[in-house]
DNA sequence: TTGAAAGCGATACCAC
DNA sequence: GTGGTATCGCTTTCAA
């Protein structure tokens, strides 16, 4: 029933097909899942019938009957910026590829309001899922492996004490590689650092990475120089403004992704400090838009789509054989344009 | 079954919980779906019982008994732009307030495979569907409509004959406003326009807008002033690149959206070519990201979140009552920044 | 190769 | 208020 009790519509059922070709219901199913061999005739009239009614299976009988829903599900905290779009569209193609749909949840973990049956993709619903950072929290992670329900995790590794499969980014060395750039080729010393999200692992491991290049070249690490960019464009233009208003000297900012680098280009723009002459900006993902700003964007290349259909893969190798790589860890390359000074 | 034949788990039933709490099931499902009143101690007795045994219930039982999915589906043709992630937080918001999920189908229109049975959302999956734009063909959209399946259109309108509901923006009269701007507060008078996707309503929309204010003013249209960007990047750049090879005099560009404003700038700027001092830039959407481009985008803004919530609405009202708005039109609003000059 | 019939796990109607 | 039970539309034995 709906909240009206009224049928929006009557569908046809399986007997329905049965009965115009004038078979059993189990022949239908059989040529419908080719489960088993139906003779030539049969298997044309059941066809037949098929297209005559414009049949369609339902998926709700079929999946409390047969055990499996066809669906695999995405659990992402947020998709309003330009990574995940890239990324799903991975995910949805090989999905695809493999006949199955997808199921796009972008509840945020905190959100879930406490009732007494919480709702989890998990649950059901799917075959497997695909756990984005901050989407899930660890006790319902732990819950669904204890159950033994596939989930891979994307973005962020498994919690300690269990083995779930997870697809991450070359994330500390990419980012070493790019100070590196920063100041070997260019010689830059004053380095200013536009940190992520502070759970985020991507965030933690690509700063790590710009202090082991740091270190690595006695340079002393200076707090001043570090600022939280939340991946966000508003706030890491203003934490530069700030850096700008307080004099503070850099000349180079290091982003922790490519949205907060679009934040600091701005504000650098916006204050007549040029980029590259006066302070080089570099960013990290390579999203597709920084190619067109001015000055195109030096940054580390994610393979995002390849690292969704990855992801995917790996669900469901582990949906099919039980199992999946414990760890993948996907490569990464410089991509060096004019923002940090090379011309 | 899956592949392999094994059970990925096995699930507590109502009957377990049933059994637990020492009642009937008829009670548990009660209790879950405040359906008909239910004593207090039972009612206590069975709420223990689902957390102790972790109980879920599974959905597609309860959709084959009761006939609804409690999810709605959306069609899309493609999200890797910086419109639909937002747009699809405000379905998703929606959604979620009124309990329902979001099974997100990024497939394009001509994709679906000849199959005997084809892939649609609006089978037996959904409750109901967002179209948007290619993402499903005007078949399948007739048929889902002759069922008396609840679909609202999102950027399109319905198809001759039949009244499907649809949510669209108020694209004519804006792109005239923009327009109307730029020649009366600027006086330019070579104004180019950078197509989007012919067969996209918004585009079309949008290009009579712009022909219907250059009318006005007695400008002529210069069929060499018009390019197709396709919504795209890259292809704008391409095509702004063409005009400056070609020494194609303009003193403006319109383009037709966002993503082919930014590619015009790019090309604009890599050539040398200052904006707005020597030629002025406009786009349409006002997407996150323009307000960061240096100089600053002047576009036309759409609710974008809000588009979806009101899609979303349309549908459930559709769902529940069987009827919503035949055509809104959500209304824009100039959004005036530096890059046409102003300021 | 085909058909009959037993579930799958819920909802909802009908008694009590 | 509560419990029994028919039912939803399909998959999957089991016999024939």
């Amino acid at each position: 029933m709906n909240e009206t009790g009224t049928r929006p519509h009557s569908n046809k059922t399986i007997s329905d097909v049965a009965n115009w070709a004038g078979v059993s219901i189990s022949t239908v199913s059989r040529v419908i899942n080719q489960s088993a061999p139906v003779s030539p005739e049969l298997e044309e009239k059941v066809k037949t019938a098929i297209v005559e009614l414009e049949y369609r299976p339902q998926t709700a009988a079929r999946t409390l009957a047969g055990r499996k829903t066809n669906t695999i599900g995405l659990m992402i905290a947020e998709i309003g910026t330009d990574f995940y779009p890239i990324m799903i569209a991975g995910v949805e193609d090989e999905a695809r590829k493999n006949k199955y749909n997808l199921l796009i949840s972008v509840a945020m973990d905190e959100m879930a309001p406490q009732e007494v049956i919480p709702f989890t993709l998990g649950d059901n619903y799917t075959d497997g899922i695909l756990a984005f950072p901050a989407s899930i929290s660890d006790a319902e992670l732990l819950r669904q492996h204890s159950r033994n329900f596939p989930v891979v995790l994307v973005q962020r590794t498994s919690p300690p004490g269990v083995e779930i499969p997870s697809v991450t980014v070359e994330n500390k060395n990419s980012a070493r590689k790019m100070v590196d750039h920063l100041i070997e080729v260019h010689g830059y010393k004053r380095i200013a650092f536009l940190a992520g999200i502070e759970e985020h692992e991507d965030a933690i491991l690509r700063e790590m990475g710009f202090r082991e290049s740091l270190d690595s070249h006695n340079i002393q690490f200076d707090p001043k120089l570090k600022a939280q960019g939340h991946f966000q464009k508003r706030e890491s233009q203003e934490a530069v403004n700030l850096w700008l208003q307080q004099d503070v000297e850099f000349d180079a900012i290091f982003a922790c992704d490519d949205i907060s680098a679009i934040g600091a280009l701005s504000a650098l723009n916006q204050a007549g400090v040029r980029v590259p002459e006066d302070v080089a900006v570099v960013g990290f993902d390579d999203v597709e838009v920084v190619r067109y700003l001015s000055p195109p964007l030096t940054t580390v290349a994610i393979p995002i789509e390849e690292l969704g259909r990855i992801a995917m893969r790996q669900l469901l190798s582990l949906i099919r054989t039980g199992s999946a790589e414990p760890i993948i860890e996907v490569e990464t390359e410089l991509v060096i344009r004019r923002s940090c000074g090379c011309d």
